[in-house]
DNA sequence: AATGAATGAGAGTTCATTCAT
DNA sequence: TATGAATGAACTCTCATTCAT
């Protein structure tokens, strides 16, 4: 009742959906590629192949879209590497684990990667969201591979961000810029860096 | 006689050098606040006190100074670095006070600390160009350590890729975001974790 | 669907090629008054009583405009002159009343008469295209009337740009600077000198 | 005692007559190349190797320079022709002389050629002023060729516009365009041609 | 639900001209 | 007499957004 201009994702027809889906992938497309504000509004629809002004029936602004595709790929990231974690039985191969579900994931959605770093200029508080989530993330897992006696006791927000760094710069470098796998070498001797450096003995 | 039209940094007068500072300074303030994109060239000469053509007179577009400050501020950061790292003993101790220096840059220049993560955006080739830059002074440092036998065997790029990413995490997360100083607990837990890493002991 | 931004004048809705009439009508007025490089775009749309950005929507810069009046314009006069040259009989008849058709027209439309003057200085090439473009129709009759005996043997190039002169200026100064039509005892004279000039006898 | 900014070509030191020459000369070339709303006052100084301000020392204004390039032109054209034309015996003759010595300004002064023609769209009056200046030549001459007896009676100043108007297309086809001389075959054509038409037999 | 024509604020940039030195 | 640094008005062009259909 309140909201008659749709933008409200409820209430949508299954047609209105699709559409909705068109746009967002276009989205990422587009931002991926040419970056937030090299994009325009036009590049976008055109790529969704609807009219200029159908974006405006499912988005309120340029931005809004940019925040919900950070939003969602923040979510799927985070669920992804939770999921590629629990297959481990040690911690330290569950930290393995959720390195490589990360460098894969960058592999398979570079558009979104770039986006998520975008947000540096786009909207910072955006951008320290998305950092401490998922830094909250490593955190978690850190913590209980100390109450479980496999990591010794540290400054753990520290060393959580320090696995995150990590995490990011290899994937970016690695993994984006080479648009290829993290080579063994490279994935074995940061593991080692960090295992040496997290546990116990 | 001959050259009226500025822009080649010889060849100018006392003034016109100051002339140039001023819009170098303001530029960092503004993109530094407002970031690449949203700031004009309005808001700097504003801030720079000075007419928008003159700002044409000292550099050929908005771009090019926002080049000039990166490749300054790279210069800079990469020779502070150095310098403290020179009053080490050992490469531990080295590697302790080019963190350090690090994070007293940030502080120091937080304004330009900002403008570099937003190459990202503005510039991927200069921002790949920047990072490359700042690991292979990592590597150099690293290498000389392992050839003297303090640190161990591995694969270098990938450990001075961590450790800047290290560097550059911590920096952002309690320097740039808190516009403080990197808490000695979480410095400390830092290096540890790298030390045990690294190290052939 | 798919195209927003316009400029291709094929399928344009009814409202757009009303649109883009009136910014071609306005754009024809305005340089016609101020002269292509005194006239600005916002001169026109003012005019047109347009937004400035639809301009935009219709031609791709203010040279486009430009472009395309001078095209139709020359395509426009030459059918003109070729349908009235075909109402004559002889040659010289024909000649005649291309010069009437061509003085008829300047008075019709000094404005555009004008806009085809300033490209010696806009764009010289073009400004060649339409007198050669121009010089070829004289050339055709001319040839003709040689063939069919009426006109004698010469360097027919020459003549057909010397009568292509002869209607520019006087065109020029009885027509676009008196605003009248060409009086008798200048057409008279005029096409006397021309035919004593050309004819067999 | 009223003028103290100099611009007044009187007392001017000789050093100050070789200044303003320089700007003088750079002008042509620079509006002969680049067309006068192109053509840049830094443009001029530095092809001229003066400052900037020396500029407005000696001309009140870009526009004030080409006013003075055209009336010198102009000048010095019709003077050129007139004492071409004395050479001759009789009036045809004269006429002959004229053709040619205008041919051979326009290859020699290309860049003046060009610039007058541009005042078509820069100032549509000096514009007038130039071709009625050169008209009232040719109807000098060709008045005393009628009343000589050479010529046949009719609308003088008609005809004054023709041989004008004849004189500069070959000039702008053959000679500005293709950079070369009148070829014969078109100069005897275009004679011969206006010959027929204005000689009493 | 979908469209694309219309818009104007605001961007980057140029350049004729001024003026202190 | 010569200079070039400084200026701001004015330019062309872009684009997120609105709205009538």
């Amino acid at each position: 009742m309140l909201e008659n201009t749709i933008k409200d994702i409820q209430n949508l027809s299954k047609k209105g959906l699709e559409t909705r889906a068109k746009i967002l992938n276009a989205a990422e497309k587009v931002f991926g590629e040419k970056g937030y504000y090299e994009a325009s509004v036009v590049n976008i629809t055109q790529e969704a192949e609807v009219g200029q002004g159908t974006f405006y029936n499912y988005f309120e602004s340029k931005k809004h879209v940019y925040d919900e595709l950070i939003q969602q790929y923040s979510r799927e990231l985070r669920i992804t590497i939770k999921e590629e974690m629990k297959k481990a039985i040690t911690h330290e191969e569950a930290q393995r684990y959720g390195f490589k579900a990360f460098f894969n994931w960058v592999k398979d959605h570079p558009a979104l990667y770039s986006i998520v770093q975008q947000a540096v200029v786009v909207d910072q508080e955006l951008y320290r969201w998305y950092y401490n989530k998922l830094a909250s993330g490593f955190l978690k897992s850190l913590s209980q591979g100390v109450q479980e006696g496999e990591f010794r006791e540290t400054h753990l927000e520290t060393v959580a961000y320090c696995l995150m760094s990590i995490g990011q710069f290899l994937g970016m470098r690695w993994v984006f810029w080479e648009g290829q796998d993290v080579p063994d070498e490279v994935f074995d001797a940061a593991m080692t860096l960090v295992f040496k450096g997290i546990k116990k003995h």
